[in-house]
RNA sequence: GCGAAAGUGGCGGAAUUGGCAGACGCACCAGACUUAGGAUCUGGCGGGUAAAACCGUGGGGGUUCGAGUCCCCCCUUUCGCACCA
């Protein structure tokens, strides 16, 4: 049972017993309320403790752990990701640096305007009530964040900024509107980034299918810089390979040659109307386009509309595949469905051979990739030769194997062939050429003959940042009858959120039921305006936020880029550490915006982070933590049972953090128990007085504590620097604890120097402070030590001293263990031998056999050979 | 279908470069604490055996003196992408 359920264990300050034996034993009990929530309070009463230097000639380190939305309260997801973060800091700190460790919250969007229709209470308060609750659940934890730098996206000194890079990026073309195909969510009743659908379902609504609207929004060009965001990835070293190569699907570069096919009999059938009779194609095998029998087209292409215009049979038909494309997208198996088509009854020209082909719709042809039209070579593609087979369309082999061996190569291949290791055949003047070289020749002639080129296309869209909400950043742009869209004037800024706004789900923006919001006079010609009624979506918030808390009080900019240089130089964050579910969304618009500031000159980082850490969800019983389940654990409820550091030290040790660790209550009850063993510990052997501390003439006893010691200091170190499994320092530590427990006797025989005994304890508590940084902040105040443990220096580990003298080789016959022998450290390879062969149970092993093969890896183990 | 990660005791996990498999913790068992224990301490704890032998890292092969670790084939789980032309 936990010490706060205990009133007769803390309140009184332990001291109520008259039986000495008693009162030991209560006072050596660790009282985790007690102490975290004085050392809570003093810390509140110290703001500057965790601020990041100005002017300072230290080191900079900048860790950054993702902000949170203020839903309301943090769940154990936010804790074990601030618990890494937090440790890092601390361990930075101790290692001199000038630690960068702020938060805030990213505080606009939906659940806030949820609230306010469910609960009647206004976004703001409810958002700003969120973010107090929280605040408070953090400083309880103890976390090390320096609040003077708080950022609150919600607010209008901050999002005035987004307006202001939104300005930025119309005045350099990267932002423009345009009529489009938008995904719709009807739970949220607003439009969705491509990003932020998954598998056909909005990302905060799994179970709701996205539709399709044709909408009038503002996009940002994320496409201009599809090529860079892509070779950057390249340079991530710091990042995790599976973030790198999500990156990479997603912005889905693909090499190809654009090829025009004219409709046959254009003008005598007057058979094309605005969409024209060019039928451009995609293709990234050129190569194969002699094998060419048919065009499909997507149901939706431009010139299937023209077509269908005059054949209802084919229009009804075609609304068919449409139909049938919508439902599997929303079924999220796009690739399950059957493929099947419908002859448009048309042909168009292959500018290669003259030939003509017919033009189908098919449903396996998407709009929104390539051109929505393809060449079909059922020879060499797969799901082209399934649809040949299928409305039996000729199958014609252009390409043949090449293989080393040179009575194959001119054989058949089974179909469809689709490998690049081949030679044309079929293919008129490109006869006998290698399939790459081929690719490079046809797209050459293409361009000279003005039919075609090579081209790059990307399956990253522009971003859709246009919500049809009211808790987000207003849009800063006008439209004026006369002068058509014009920008806010830069000195307008901020355009203020209005409040007392009817939400509602439906009927459009909420703002533009805000007719003194709406209304506003054209800075160019003074007339009439309307104001745009849309807002940003929350990811333009998170793209720079970690900028402005570089500067977070500026407001004459954003931030100001030479501080923003002291921080970020010329690779951005240091180690910068959220959840996997981002890698696609906020990590590529923030990669995106960093190269934009880039190219305002604002800054010179191209990358936003360095280092990128994702760490693993928090699930319970194998699954995600859910309300429905009932399997939430609440980060409160386990603070009051077991203590701030005990929370935060099991999420860190459960499992390494990268890994989905699942919560389980026994296994945080083992924490508070070595939290409590710590603490005792401490207590009873804390001598303050004992300042000596060299380490003279140690006993063996002692010096076996140092060797662990120094060998718990290399592995704590070892795991900051590198692969940040705490999960494995935290048992290093818990291991030096057992020592010095074992060692217990030793101590109170007094074969334990003092001053050695003192030097341990202070280590120990250094060692935990980035873990447990209450009990650690607690002990160290009760070893008499002065110096804030927070910029306490960062023990050394000294190889010399954690060196054992003797070790236990193994020793194996032919591979199996046999017997273990005890050797000097520094022994060399013919006395381990020696030593070995010497041995009882070795020399009974190897009785009348002949050693072969003597094996010694130096420090390891002896492998003896026998026949 | 493509790509990535993972599979080790009753459980979470360790073994970082091919070198004692199971560190550390949980659970469990036993003992101690002149009373109690949801406190604490000590010990035990993969299977198997009286003790050994022996068997054990998803399965099957291989390389090696030696394989959880490297290679080949297969199975399972999780995640990401998916008519990508």
């Amino acid at each position: 049972m936990t010490s706060a359920d205990q009133p007769d264990a803390g309140a009184n300050g332990g001291r109520f017993h008259d039986r000495t034996s008693d009162r030991r034993e209560i006072d050596e009990r660790y009282d985790a309320q007690r102490v975290e929530t004085k050392w809570a309070e003093r810390w509140q009463q110290d703001p500057a403790l965790y601020a990041a230097e100005t002017n300072s000639t230290k080191q900079k380190y900048y860790v950054l752990e993702m902000l949170p939305y203020p839903s309301g309260a943090l769940h154990m997801g936010h804790v074990r990701n601030y618990s890494i973060g937090d440790a890092l800091a601390r361990y930075m700190w101790m290692n001199g640096y000038n630690v960068l460790h702020p938060m805030g919250w990213d505080s606009f969007g939906l659940p806030a305007e949820n609230a306010a229709i469910s609960a009647n209470v206004p976004p703001r308060q409810w958002t700003l009530r969120n973010i107090a609750n929280m605040k408070a659940q953090m400083n309880r934890l103890g976390f090390a964040y320096d609040w003077s730098r708080e950022v609150t996206t919600c607010l209008p000194e901050y999002y005035r900024w987004n307006q202001w890079f939104f300005l930025k990026l119309w005045e350099r073309g990267l932002a423009y509107r345009k009529k489009s195909k938008v995904n719709w969510c009807p739970k949220c009743a607003t439009v969705l980034a491509n990003e932020q659908v998954v598998n056909g379902c909005c990302w905060r609504h799994e179970d709701t299918p996205v539709e399709q609207r044709e909408l009038e929004q503002w996009f940002v060009r994320t496409t201009k810089y599809a090529e860079e965001l892509l070779r950057g990835l390249d340079h991530l070293e710091g990042w995790p390979e599976k973030v790198r190569t999500m990156q990479r699907n997603w912005i889905g570069r693909s090499e190809g040659t654009l090829v025009d096919f004219k409709l046959a009999y254009a003008d005598e059938h007057k058979g094309f109307g605005p969409a024209g009779a060019t039928i451009t194609v995609f293709t990234t095998r050129v190569d194969t386009i002699f094998g060419a029998t048919s065009i499909q087209l997507a149901p939706e292409h431009p010139i299937v509309n023209d077509l269908a215009a005059q054949n209802t049979d084919l229009r009804a038909k075609v609304d068919q595949l449409i139909a049938e494309q919508r439902k599997a997208k929303e079924a999220g198996d796009i690739g399950e469905i059957e493929k099947h088509g419908v002859s448009t009854g048309r042909y168009a020209i292959n500018p290669y051979n003259g030939e003509r082909i017919p033009v189908w719709v098919a449903n396996y042809i998407v709009m929104d990739y390539g051109t929505g039209a393809i060449m079909s070579v059922p020879a060499h593609d797969e799901r082209d030769y399934d649809f040949a087979k299928k409305y039996k369309l000729e199958i014609r082999l252009v390409i043949l194997p090449v293989s080393n061996d040179p009575e194959e190569t001119m054989a058949e291949p089974p179909l469809p062939f689709t490998t690049h290791n081949g030679v044309l055949i079929n293919s008129g003047a490109f006869n006998g050429l290698m399939c790459d070289e081929a690719i490079k020749k046809m797209s050459e002639y293409a361009e000279q003959k003005g039919f075609g080129k090579a081209t790059v296309t990307y399956r990253l869209k522009d971003w859709g940042i246009s919500r049809q909400r009211y808790w987000g950043t207003p849009i800063p742009m006008l439209y004026c009858e006369k002068d058509g869209i014009v920008p806010v004037p830069e000195k307008d800024l901020p355009v203020i959120l209005p409040e007392n706004v009817e939400i509602t789900l439906t009927g459009g923006s909420p703002l533009g039921r805000v007719p003194e919001f709406g209304k506003a006079r054209c800075p160019k010609c003074g007339g009439p305006a309307r104001r745009e009624t849309d807002t940003m979506d929350t990811f333009v918030d998170s793209s720079w936020y970690f900028y402005r808390y570089t500067d977070a009080h500026n407001d004459r900019a954003p931030f100001d880029g030479k501080i923003a240089q002291y921080w970020f130089g010329d690779r951005g964050i240091d180690q910068y550490i959220g959840g996997v579910e981002h890698a696609i969304l906020h990590l590529i618009y923030s990669r995106f915006w960093t190269r934009f500031m880039r190219d305002l000159g604002m800054i010179t980082n191209d990358e936003p982070a360095e280092r990128l850490f994702t760490q693993g969800m928090v699930i319970k019983e194998g699954a995600k933590m859910s309300k429905s389940l009932g399997n939430v654990v609440s980060p409160d409820e386990m603070v009051a049972r077991y203590g701030a550091d005990a929370a935060r030290m099991y999420s860190l040790f459960a499992a390494p953090p990268d890994r989905d660790l699942d919560w389980q209550d026994s296994g945080i009850e083992g924490i508070q128990r070595f939290l409590g063993r710590v603490y005792r510990f401490v207590v009873r052997n804390a001598r303050p007085s004992s300042a000596a501390r060299s380490a003279d003439a140690l006993t063996p006893e002692a010096r076996a504590i140092q060797r662990k010691m120094h060998q718990t200091i290399k592995r704590v170190s070892d795991d900051f620097q590198g692969r940040w499994h705490f999960n494995t320092c935290i048992s290093a530590i818990m291991e030096l604890v057992n020592v010095l427990y074992g060692a217990e006797d030793a101590i109170v025989r007094k074969a334990i120097p003092s001053g050695f005994l003192v030097e341990v304890q202070r280590h120990l508590v250094l060692l935990l402070a980035p873990f447990a940084p209450y009990l650690a902040h607690e002990l160290w105040e009760m070893l008499g030590e002065k110096q804030s443990l927070l910029r306490a220096p960062w023990p050394k580990y000294d190889a010399e001293l954690a060196k054992e003298e003797e070790i236990e080789i193994p020793v194996q016959i032919n591979g199996k263990l046999r017997s273990r022998v005890t050797v000097p450290a520094d022994a060399d390879e013919a006395f381990v031998l020696e030593r070995a062969l010497a041995d009882e149970k070795v020399k009974a092993a190897i009785a009348g056999k002949q050693i072969v093969k003597k094996i010694y890896v130096p420090g390891k183990m002896v492998n003896l050979v026998v026949r």
